[in-house]
DNA sequence: GTCTATAGTTTGATAGAC
DNA sequence: GTCTATCAAACTATAGAC
């Protein structure tokens, strides 16, 4: 609390005017963060008549939101080490819900027959991983700037799926 | 410190026989952890002839300690979260270094002119990723309990890679 | 090695003046 | 709303007896 209300300029004691307590301040803290994230995925899922299309703009999407928002995307680890299950709750309604829940749809479509679920995970790990391996980065020789850029990430994980789902794109 | 104490049935300051300061403890704790994990991993990756069989021995590897030491992802997913430098840089060193090197240069036999990099930071994602949303599971309608199981992961993966690589197996 | 007692900080939170 | 002063609890770590 000391911390945050240095970087604010107003004394500790004065945060209790504006939240209950400590914890109430991280929950709005969540989700102030978490604000819009949901939709932004959302809005990336619709529109596209081609489901590859729509999963490529998904994949840019979400991997603009964590070049972007890395506190967005540290608030996420910590709550999955460290969350109670209201917290988790929140996490798995509120964000990872309606979006999820299209994304697994979508890969539905373009594989009826497979796992939407354990795909929709996986496809979330490869975009997710190279932000969460970033601060290890620096210590590699081949380090390259570039695993972190949306762009490449995109492109990178497009041409793995577009295998996996037989398209000629 | 409470805490250990209490779980290792001595008091507090008694633990101050054994480690010299709290950091301390927490290092060895890191270390013992970690001890034997590198080895497993460079060991899945040798001894195949074909690099489609190392990368799936990798693969599988890389899902078992994940599934069977819960506690070591933890300690991961809150070192890339909270580590200095010194400890980042001795988990790149010791525990993706030459495991890391050693998947990176399989990639490289399987697609010459691919970021071998890259592909292998998202392929511990599709491996990590189901164990790291392990707990929004439970808020989830469709939770299943194989997403964690080792084999499955290992079947999804593969399947995956083996459509980009091109494979015929 | 173990313990009890306690020092010295830091923490979350409150009281009360302005 | 802000502040200063302060409390009560929890923390890491040490002292010293056994």
């Amino acid at each position: 609390m000391r911390q945050i209300s240095n970087d604010v300029k107003i004394s500790a004691p004065a945060l209790y005017n504006h939240f209950k307590d400590k914890k109430t301040l991280y929950i709005a803290a969540i989700e102030e963060s978490f604000k819009n994230k949901s939709d932004l995925l959302l809005e990336a899922l619709t529109g596209q008549s081609k489901p590859l299309d729509s999963l490529e703009h998904f994949v840019r999407r979400l991997s603009e939101i964590q070049h972007d928002d890395p506190e967005f995307r540290h608030l996420i680890q910590r709550e999955l080490l460290d969350g109670d299950d209201d917290r988790l709750r929140y996490l798995a309604e509120e964000l990872f819900g309606s979006a999820f829940q299209r994304l697994m749809d979508i890969l539905t479509e373009l594989k009826p027959d497979g796992d939407s679920h354990g795909l929709a995970v996986m496809i979330v790990g490869m975009v997710q991983k190279p932000f969460e391996l970033n601060p290890l980065d620096s210590f590699f020789p081949d380090s390259q700037q570039q695993h972190c850029q949306p762009d490449y990430i995109t492109r990178q994980v497009m041409a793995i799926l577009s295998a996996y789902f037989g398209a000629t794109a």
